[in-house]
DNA sequence: CCTTGACCCTATAGTTACTATAGACCCCAC
DNA sequence: GTGGGGTCTATAGTAACTATAGGGTCAAGG
């Protein structure tokens, strides 16, 4: 007897943005719902799990159209599941490049950052590193 | 006696794409050039080293915007330096912030990975995982 | 002299994942 | 019946470029 949701409440638990929700909708990640007389959306459970689905994904870094993909995997049940452990790496090895990259970052501007002992701009370590080769 | 460079002469010395440096242009980041009669862009050693200086910064990881004040506070030689000690400060600190956000999903993401054991969809432990709360 | 190819020009639209705005409609309580 | 909150659509804006279309310029080779 689960009656509908209304947009507002659909966005209060899961978390979501209303515009957000209408933004999924639109480019196709979640279905259209159907509608009251007045033209409001109406969503039941099943949208809200599909939706909690694709805002953890998002959570963990996945971009939409790694989610697209994943729900659509997720349908075909029968199927090997590699192609889901294949994205779930490929996502993982990404994130570890970008950490690597940060970390080398981060050090580079440690580095920058202790050059700074006060005084004047003109005499600035820190514009004086940036402008060096 | 430097004569100019051409907007490729001064994209392949920089590393930079020509869009890139028109694009530079119209946002004001880069200071529009002289032109030559055939209404082609020429650049000049200071161009080179403006652009240099952004490019580096964005190596560093720093918005176009946080490029815009460096560059304006470069130019306020005899101002105190701590606005750019600031700048770079607080540029570590997001940085920080993002490799430990990054951390933390690299650690959910393998834990994640480490659920398949192969076999169907349907038993798939990932897309289990991504479906609870 | 003319053509070919590499380079350059402008203006516009597309990218990702939303966010913000405007102007209108619906619904419930008082 | 009126107020306020929630909802509707459509459009434009964000960061930092990238891509495309449709043209102009220039130096070298035939």
């Amino acid at each position: 007897m689960s009656h509908g949701t209304s947009i507002g409440g659909l966005a209060k638990a899961t978390g979501t943005k209303v515009v957000t929700i209408r933004y999924y909708e639109k480019i196709g990640l979640l279905p259209e719902p159907p509608r009251t007389s007045g033209n409001y959306r109406t969503y039941d459970a099943s949208h809200r799990e599909r939706l909690h689905f694709i805002r953890r994904c998002r959570d963990l870094g996945f971009t939409l159209e790694q989610v697209r993909e994943l729900l659509n995997l997720s349908k075909k049940t029968d199927r090997d599941c590699a192609a889901v452990d294949r994205l779930a790496l490929d996502h993982l090895a990404e994130i570890e490049r970008k950490i690597a990259d940060l970390k080398r970052l981060e050090k580079e501007l440690r580095r920058l950052s202790d050059c700074c002992q006060g005084g004047r701009i003109g005499d600035c370590r820190i514009i004086e590193a940036l402008s060096a080769s």
